[in-house]
DNA sequence: TACTAAACGAGACGGTACGTCGCGTCTTATT
DNA sequence: AATAAGACGCGACGTACCGTCTCGTTTAGTA
């Protein structure tokens, strides 16, 4: 949750064995299966203690999928800065339509009714693919294939948006075929 | 949830006994607040009687939150096409920028774990709202004022994709005046 | 702990099948066994609604004590009233030094934090006690072998004093040898 | 708990501080207070150093009020033997009415548990008292004012157990007009 | 109008997880 | 070496809400 403690520690080892237990738990069973008793049990880890490093269950898991995933979605670099958007959609997509994906919907869903566990969930997840994003608009600016008059924040909301809209409202997840279309849309605009 | 009994009768009077409770705890507490026992105590409708009509809480807590916002976004008609898409997207925007829509995201986080709970939450709000968009959109195309290569599905993805990221990954929600912005870059585009 | 449900009815069984658990813990493994959790794998009967029957853990425990040791100790008749009262006292005493004198130890401990606990166990054991003194007490004096200026009350607490103070002292219970000496000097008196 | 280390040691200045603490905590909020952590963070002392002086916390506390108590209850001397020991179980039940006496019953039921703690309690408390009574007999006895037939334990037994008994039952201890008629009623016997 | 079958109210119940507390042990760094 | 500081495992606590159930009572439709 908060800062780490010194590597090798007590207290380090700890929140490793927490972190893996609850991970493992949140692959094989949704985070439904991520009890804090399944995680004690798992973990060896003792209720009071993971309690004593995170304030509920939820911010257990958000910081154990984190963990688990880190760096999953790279940035990438085909070249042409829209090819850039349009890759880094691609993969943000194909990680949604994975097993993952569904773990990550129910964060997402877990961190709604929890302050913290939003906090968090913004802190690892969201706050890296918007700022990669502001980092591929950049360069595309510089290269001059977008429109400078657009907000770079609006312009993340119109990529991700439709992505996460798709996860969440339980339609399919979108598909790598979908993704392109998406950016495709995006970029050219939908009116003339 | 199914289909409805004769207007009157003693299940329609115990039906709307519970949406009412339900809806006005659900204003009152959010998600939380609407345990089953609550609805209850409230409504004085027996808690079997209520599994007997829906199959779990969530869906009580979608069917009653859908009746308490029975036709709240019209479909507007501004004579532009264009106009009326952003109309309908600033109206979505104002919904979701209100208590409501709080609650709104905790029933889509709720439905995240359960697929009746998603087919119900889709039935009653997305599909309506899915729908609205494919007339304005018809129309616009009619007016010639979209690209006809645009899937009508990819295209409400990105108007509507936006505004439900920033609702649930718990961001501010979008604002009027940013929806302004999201519906002008969606239409204009964000290449050159 | 309160009024009995009509017997038969699913309170009832639920109440006899948590004493009956309660019981069979306490007698083996003393107060410590006799955990909530205990009686409720042993039982069937969740804890919730083991909370709903009684107060707290001590209280089951008292119960099932009660129910396990109904009618031990019986009222003596041995034509003298003085052989009554010796005989009574021997009994207890005989309680007191079995098993289960030690179980009966803790739940006077137990009781000694908790008001609910310490009126239940006067409810259920000391009460039932002091009255069948009196009865006998109350032989004795019309037959002439007691003094009648002795108030009943004290002339119980000099009966049963000692051998509570014994029991829970620690020092090794009264045996039956010993009983007969502490009525003998309480009958006689200590002065001269 | 054991013997005491040279007066002005780390070890003595230790001791003193955890007795001083519990037995603060002790009076102010009974047992329940007397936390092993609460003693600590009044103490200052830690835990692993408290527990490297006492076995567990009941033998804490009870050497806290041991400590906190000493010499509460002196030997009287009245002239008359009787009036000592009437005097003596006066003041016993004085102390025992006093908000000490509730801590008291508290320490008597914590040591019901555990073999070490009664060990103590009987060493810190019951055994000074036994001997004060024994000592009061002795003179009784070369004053002719008591009965030489009876045994000096059964006479203590017969005057400490009816306050105990009532102390420990919760049934309100006895006051000190009472303790006379205890005191009358044991000297002179029950029986005519 | 009486009768029966279904629906209902009341609420007890089993189950699962929650988050908390206190004990007594153990580690780490300090003095 | 003895402490302070405090993390940790353990095991129990009492609570909350879920969804199921039992048991009478009420209510509609039918006979």
């Amino acid at each position: 949750m908060t800062a780490e403690p010194k590597p090798g520690s007590r207290s380090a080892r700890v929140r490793a064995a927490v972190l893996k237990a609850a991970g493992e738990l949140l692959m094989a069973g949704g985070l439904t299966a991520a009890t804090v008793d399944a995680i004690n049990a798992r973990s060896g880890v003792s209720k009071a203690t993971i309690y004593k490093h995170w304030p509920n269950r939820t911010c257990v898991a958000i910081d154990a999928f984190a963990e688990h995933m880190a760096r999953t979605v790279p940035l990438p670099d085909t070249g042409s800065a829209r090819g850039d958007l349009t890759e880094q959609l691609r993969l943000v997509c194909a990680f949604h339509a994975s097993p993952a994906g569904a773990v990550f919907a129910q964060l997402l869903a877990g961190a709604t009714a929890d302050p913290q566990a939003g906090r968090l969930l913004r802190e690892r997840f969201l706050a890296g693919r918007r700022e990669a994003i502001r980092v591929l608009w950049r360069r595309a600016l510089a290269r001059g294939e977008v429109r400078a008059e657009v907000d770079v924040e609006v312009a993340i909301d119109l990529l991700f948006g439709p992505v996460i809209y798709r996860l969440v409202s339980g339609v399919a997840p979108i598909g790598p075929e979908q993704a392109g279309a998406i950016a495709e849309a995006a970029l050219a605009g939908l009116g003339r």
